[in-house]
DNA sequence: TGATTGACAGCGT
DNA sequence: CACGCTGCCAATC
C-alpha cells in the first residue's frame, strides 16, 4: 500500500481525458503538493495501479514526453497520443491546445 | 531505520 | 536564451 498522496495522484491521472495531458507539477499540485512533482513521476514509475492510470498522459513542465518506458517507446506513446488527438509540436505535446483544463 | 536517488519544477546567473 | 542550483515527496538500497 503506497502512500496516501500517490493515491491521490493516481485519482487525478485516472482523470484526464483523452487528446489531452497534464504535466507533473499540474498533478502534483492537484494532489495536495505542488512541489512533489518528482513523487509523482515515482507513482507512474511504478504505476502500482496501470493500466487504470494513463501514465502517458503525463509529461514534463514543457509537455516533453520525458521518462514512461524507455527513450524510444516515447515516439509509439506519442503517435498514440495524437490518435487521441493531443497536438504535437515536433518533440514535444502543443501545451497550447492539449494542455489538461483542470479548472473546468 | 537512515541515507540516496529519481519519470520535475521554479528561480537565479 | 541556456545552464545550474535548490526544494519537495515517495520509493529503494
Amino acid at each position: 500500500m503506497p502512500a496516501p498522496f500517490t493515491q491521490r495522484v493516481y485519482e487525478v491521472v485516472k482523470q484526464i481525458p483523452a487528446g489531452k495531458v497534464a504535466t507533473y507539477g499540474q498533478v502534483a499540485a492537484l494532489a495536495g503538493s505542488p512541489k512533489a512533482s518528482r513523487a509523482v513521476g515515482m507513482a507512474m514509475r511504478h504505476n502500482p495501479y496501470a493500466p487504470v492510470v494513463p501514465c502517458h498522459r503525463v509529461v514534463g513542465v514543457n509537455g516533453v514526453l520525458t521518462g514512461f518506458s524507455g527513450k524510444d517507446g516515447l515516439v509509439g506513446k506519442r503517435r498514440l497520443l495524437e490518435s487521441e488527438g493531443v497536438q504535437f509540436s515536433g518533440e514535444h505535446v502543443d501545451l497550447s491546445r492539449s494542455l489538461w483544463h483542470t479548472e473546468l
